[in-house]
DNA sequence: TGCATTTAGTCATACTCTGTCATTATACTG
DNA sequence: CAGTATAATGACAGAGTATGACTAAATGCA
């Protein structure tokens, strides 16, 4: 773009102030949230905190929400990435599996504290207890399962706009770390080993079906032959049977 | 609660003037929803329409949300009825499918239209394209589950506290639902046939691994010795090889 | 009819978020 | 060093959602 030489130095030092703030927003926004609750906390207290102007927030983030949901997007990121670099040979539901899993330890590897208590965890059970965080959690994982599909989809040699593979092995997972979460919430802890049991204990259950190899066997189809799924819809199609 | 003699009449025409003011206001939201977007609709034009006060919007209605929520939530509780309504001998994947797959017939037969297109279909279309419906309409369904869990574990004479298999199998179908909502709006038309199909395409991908019956296994829970569901369980906690 | 309860409307207000413009800090140039 | 461009921030105004408090009217009951 520009020339890295003299001006980037300076550059950095801005992004490094840049980041401060941000940083400082961050931390002072969960104080908050944590102490208050995120509903009775207004935005002017967070900035009233870092002592920026209450317009200064809304540069930074795009809504009171985005500030909480940091983590969140860190979270799915890591997925993707750990995604994308597991090893080819591994079928599908197998990298997965344990890209997923690796994001959950990253997210729980976060050594920072607030009052005393992992940062992670306050994260959680603020999202969890806060109906509007919950929401937009949510959404954020939905809209960002796109990328994911398209992620594995490329890596399987399939086409996402045809094989619903992808997205029901991707939307599965997500919806087993929503389920880890909950558990998370109740445990109150962030015992790495006691949380990746419980994510394996879902994904166990989950069992080899989803998780088949798919470049080689039609798995999916265990009782006809159709594997391409699009023709797969076909024959079972049983017939509900009337409720009594 | 009260005597249904001489006071049941006034209180049911009280009843019906209510639900025609809250029609009222259902039915011009969507319109002028489907016609100037949802965020670019204010509620007091909503309220302008039915000619009352914007206060009186927020007495039906928590918020603006809520209102294009409607027919979200009649289709979970539709869901939880007919899982409700399903046989005993049914094994609980069978059930839960069966009653999704209900639901989902159900919504689509709503025959009422709104610009000439099928209502049903200018819902899904408008909250799948919308961030805050969408969050809000995935959130709904999250806080949802678990009225639904204890339904299937009671059916099923689980206990949901400590047995895993009924939240990860509403979880998934529900998740599945997501997948089939995307994929009508893609489509653009309200074909039951064609819809099902998709739904049960999904399910068949599934397969039988999640929907076994659980009446014959003890309830699994405690991951010490994971036996059961299915023996898929098998030598879980597979230590993750390096990425590279 | 008189009294209580419920329902709707009015007014006031808090909070989130956006647009705009002025102000300051910082970086580059001669 | 002064001068200028650029980015960050502040200050202010305003729209929109949502809530609380109070008032007026309708309704149920004595």
């Amino acid at each position: 773009m520009n020339g890295l030489d003299a001006t980037a130095p300076e550059e950095a030092r801005r992004d490094r102030k840049r980041r401060r703030t941000r940083d400082a927003l961050i931390d002072a926004a969960l104080e908050l949230f944590e102490a208050k609750g995120y509903e009775h906390t207004a935005v002017h207290e967070i900035t009233d905190a870092v002592d920026v102007a209450e317009r200064t927030f809304f540069r930074y983030f795009a809504s009171k929400e985005d500030v909480a949901l940091h983590f969140v997007r860190r979270e799915i990121d890591d997925f993707t990435t750990a995604l994308a670099a597991r090893p080819q040979q591994e079928c599908a539901g197998v990298a997965v599996r344990r890209a997923f899993r690796t994001s959950l330890e990253r997210l729980l590897a976060d050594s920072y504290e607030i009052n005393g208590e992992p940062r992670s965890l306050v994260v959680v059970r603020l999202i969890d207890s806060t109906p509007a965080l919950l929401a937009a959690s949510l959404r954020y994982t939905h809209e960002n399962s796109d990328q994911a599909v398209r992620v594995l989809a490329d890596r399987e040699g399939v086409d996402p706009e045809t094989d619903r593979r992808p997205w029901l092995l991707i939307t599965i997972y997500a919806a087993v770390l929503v389920l880890v979460h909950r558990e998370w919430r109740v445990v109150g802890r962030a015992d790495t080993d006691e949380l990746v049991g419980v994510f394996d204990a879902y994904a166990d259950e989950i069992g080899p079906t989803v998780s088949g190899d798919w470049s080689t066997t039609p798995q999916a189809t265990k009782r006809s032959e159709a594997h391409g799924l699009h023709g797969a819809a076909r024959a079972s199609r049983d017939p509900d049977p009337p409720t009594r």
